[in-house]
DNA sequence: TGTACATCAGTGAACGCGCGTTCACTGATGTAC
DNA sequence: TGTACATCAGTGAACGCGCGTTCACTGATGTAC
């Protein structure tokens, strides 16, 4: 059946939110075409009238992650501050929640592997460490120093989700998240 | 055929090997069972007459690297020192040669989702915790901010590895790693 | 010590399954006259 | 304005493939007598 233009956007959005849930919750390889779209309602058919490929669908998830969250990063920042950011971001509601979290610490390894997928990767990482540069606290330091401390932070706040999810025990978890974010506030 | 008793055995060891680096390298779903067989220069067959199921090899392999890799740190320690230490891992070396590095690097968002493999990866960080509190420096710190301090570093490794490895642009990838080294080490 | 048999780690064909992808077909909406 | 046709996003069966796992069979080594 044909149907009118904007259900065709919003499908296509449809396909792209529950994708980027699903493949942060499970990796590229942990989810199937099928599923993504049964997610959104349809059969798995259509798929292939909205993207190209599965690998064209995961650098489109990744680049429609990196432009919604880097947006929700920016508002959080405005409205409550650095502080609380760190707080939302190595938090155990973030450890246990990888759909709606950070799409580096869930999808790092994969994108590693799937050459479709670096460059939307390297471009949000890229945008994430000017964010932190600026919103850190310490702005009397020079620029370069700065830098240098966006990046420990963003590897250790990484680091950290990605240990505490992997980990049996919630203890451990939580105490290297506390750990993490008591040292980077000073 | 029947086979001498230890011919078993080095067999045994050389699928944990051949299966440590692949998993390291491509992680666990990426790495068939038949080509960690023909890595070690047999069929698929007599993976069973080795372990349960391939998951079982999950767990006994992350097991196995843990007690070489935390024998390996020991050693680099005694022989070099905790900075030197830090420069292996944070390095270009490391971030290039994933089969032969830290598994919790490389297998950390895997491990999460194998529930067979999580007790043996938390065994792991805990054991790398407890070193890297004794060897950093900053002795005359209190116990709690020792390891607070232990659990920020691994948690900064760990990240910058990772983001060194998922970024498409060797540049920024040496420059998160020579940022977290150099903070690291104060 | 020599022979007959049991053992068991191999081989490789076969299985059932889920995957990404293709394709013939459907039918409501948009367009031409 | 009403009718005939083109469009194209749907449906769902089918494909080829690689996977984890099973199994009947093989044959050199170890054991019993």
């Amino acid at each position: 059946m044909r149907y009118p233009p904007e259900e065709t956007a919003a499908k296509h959005r449809r396909i792209l939110e529950e994708a980027g849930r699903l493949f942060r919750e499970r990796g590229f390889a942990g989810v199937s075409v099928g599923e993504i779209m049964k997610a959104t309602g349809l059969t798995h058919g259509p798929f292939y009238n909205h993207f190209a490929s599965k690998e064209a669908l995961m650098a489109e998830a990744l680049s429609d992650l990196s432009s919604r969250t880097q947006a929700d990063f920016d508002r959080i920042l405005a409205e409550q501050g650095i502080a609380a950011y760190l707080d939302l971001y190595l938090s155990r509601r973030h450890v246990d929640s990888a759909g709606a979290g950070c799409l580096m610490t869930a999808l790092a390894a994969d994108s590693a592997k799937e050459p479709a997928t670096r460059g939307p990767f390297t471009a949000h990482v890229k945008g994430v460490i000017d964010r932190l540069m600026r919103a850190l606290p310490g702005k009397r330091r020079a620029e370069a120093d700065a830098r240098a401390a966006a990046m420990l932070a963003l590897a250790a706040m990484v680091g950290a989700v990605t240990l505490a999810r992997a980990v049996d025990d919630p203890v451990l978890g939580d105490e290297i998240l506390a750990a993490t974010r008591q040292q980077l506030l000073d």
